[in-house]
DNA sequence: AATCCGCGATACCCAAACGGTATTGGCCTG
DNA sequence: CAGGCCAATACCGTTTGGGTATCGCGGATT
């Protein structure tokens, strides 16, 4: 499980489409349907099912879903500790 | 910045010295240098001191490494969200 | 002061992972 | 029953990651 995995699958779920999902992260359409594949293997499980309209959390998805929004959450945190200050501004 | 990554720094810093922490991470020393380098190349600043006795953490690496724990936390939060349940227990 | 030893860093190579283009298969819709 | 839209697959080139061998540089030992 990479970071840009639970990106990409956090894009899928929010746009409930492979393809306006792969559009907003600038990739192509084939690589994130095999990525969403290879996350849903590793973790033994489907997220989504797949409908003629696009796709549609399952209810392990969502339950993956809040925790793959923290995990984003803390790795922007992670990226944020070391930026440089405007100016005054003290370390915890 | 990938959670290998992650794994890797958590490593170092608490084994304060690339080769136990390689060993301890099952791969070989030159790569996780490789890794510890493009993470503090990708932040912007560096993490640890290097000494001839090993790897000492910098205040940046220090203020990173509770953010890096965090993370490490969340993943692991969520790999386990999925998993099959022992008997009787119930989502949240 | 000269030598040795242990550390991280570098050079080089190979295998695995990732993304892109082209195409397929399936299912609703008109 | 034909067209269109969706995800899925096949195939390819490039990039990334890890391994082995080796270097350079300090501190410690005598």
């Amino acid at each position: 499980m990479s970071i840009a995995q639970i990106e990409y699958f956090v894009a899928v779920a929010e746009e409930a489409h492979v393809g306006r999902a792969a559009r907003r992260l600038h990739i192509s359409q084939p690589p994130l349907t095999r990525q969403i594949q290879r996350l849903e293997d590793e973790l033994g499980a489907p997220l989504f099912e797949r409908t003629p309209r696009g796709m549609r959390l399952l209810p392990a998805g969502a339950r993956f879903l809040a925790h793959a929004r923290r995990v984003l959450a803390e790795v922007d945190a992670a990226r944020r500790c070391l930026e440089p200050l405007p100016s005054s501004q003290r370390a915890r």
